[in-house]
DNA sequence: AAACAAGTGGAGGAAGCCCTCCACTTGTTT
DNA sequence: AAACAAGTGGAGGGCTTCCTCCACTTGTTT
């Protein structure tokens, strides 16, 4: 019976230093998981946002809890595709779209992977949504093969591997990151499609879980 | 003058006890590398050969030599790959092999990519073999695109591109990542395929040097 | 404006990493 | 077989990381 229209954090009032010094916190911690991955310390999101560690630790308990908070639009941005993709009734378009969409996001933000695929023990929310994610992915996929577009032996599977095939992609400079991203999703996209195709090897059996960068989190 | 035939460790007799403890600390290195990474401690890697930190630190002065030497096979490997493919006269035959065999190379060795992309300021034979399979890449990707199998518009930042994607590649088991790389490396080969392109994004200017995951090093 | 809960910063605890030191053991040489 | 250099193991130094503690400050309430 709370006051509050959606979200989940209301929780308790909080004082306005307070919530400043919040906003102020998860901005740097975006900017910096954004550029430097997840690997940055603590100390060093203290500082960027002018606040002590104490502070920092008072509003996240936890580092995970920060990086929980900080990839929360994200991932609603990626549903969102997802959504849209569905209602889109030209099935390779909306394939494709989707895949350019979330690898762009996946290129410019080097903690998105980390992120996505540490284990947040206390956020469902971020479990659910990379549930439904999945789902629509094999949705659009089912869609554009049926619609003769996508080649008859894709398999979801191919999907994680075009994710973590791009999660490998990095450079020092954003720009550079996405122009190369950009080019290895055309070229698999191109290997996707329906033409004139010989036979690939079997598709490994994968999960999503498995786009994973083991030394990226914590 | 020394009577060694080649290599060049030779430098001092070694004791056969520090002969013996020495080849186990580098197969225990090769084994944990492999399977987990270069993240493993220098203690993990210690107790797996059944010696003490210390005996490891006076054969191996630093982390890094551990590597370098723990991978000179990998690289020679590699090298001969390369040297065998520029030996093919079938170019397309060359081009493709080449790929398939450093991938898979890549995939089954989970430190590969770290170890070939940290830098090592002691070892120039290292950089002198990596240099010169950049350049064997080079020719046998203009072998290719001469013969008219590969696409005109194929770059050779389109090799960084798919080692760095490939290198993106992890799996529990050695199994899975070995087959989840050949199907990305089919893929990405055929869609590197001559046959009626449509065009691509423009190639990102990259270089070999950023076929690199920043975490997973030192 | 007084009073108090809420908020704050920085020192430092616990754990993990790479690497060093040194008293002790062991292979090798004459 | 005696003597000695070479080799060894494990404790711990220095650093970095995440996170906690507590004396102090500040916004808010009556």
């Amino acid at each position: 019976m709370t006051t509050e229209p959606s979200r989940i954090p209301a929780a308790e009032p909080l004082r306005v230093d307070a919530r400043n010094n919040r906003t102020r916190i998860v901005e740097a911690a975006r900017d910096l998981f954004a550029t430097q991955g997840l690997d940055v310390t603590m100390t060093d999101i203290a500082r960027h946002s002018g606040v002590g560690v104490a502070t920092l630790y008072r509003r996240f308990p936890t580092k995970d809890s920060l990086v929980t908070e900080a990839f929360a639009e994200q991932i609603e941005l990626c549903a969102s595709v997802v959504a849209d993709a569905l209602a889109d009734p030209d099935p390779w378009r909306a394939f494709h779209t989707v895949l350019e969409q979330v690898c762009a996001m996946q290129a410019v933000d080097r903690g998105f992977t980390g992120a996505f695929t540490s284990r947040f023990p206390d956020s469902a929310t971020f479990d659910q949504l990379r549930a439904r994610a999945e789902q629509g992915f094999g949705e659009l996929a089912d869609r554009a093969k049926a619609s003769g577009h996508l080649r008859a032996d894709f398999t979801f599977d191919d999907i994680t591997l075009l994710l973590m095939a791009n999660g490998g992609i990095v450079a020092d400079s954003r720009r550079t990151a996405l122009a190369a991203s950009r080019r290895l999703v055309a070229l698999m996209l191109h290997a996707f499609r329906a033409t004139g195709a010989e036979p690939l090897p079997p598709a490994p059996h994968l999960g999503l879980q498995h786009v994973v960068r083991p030394p990226a989190a914590h």
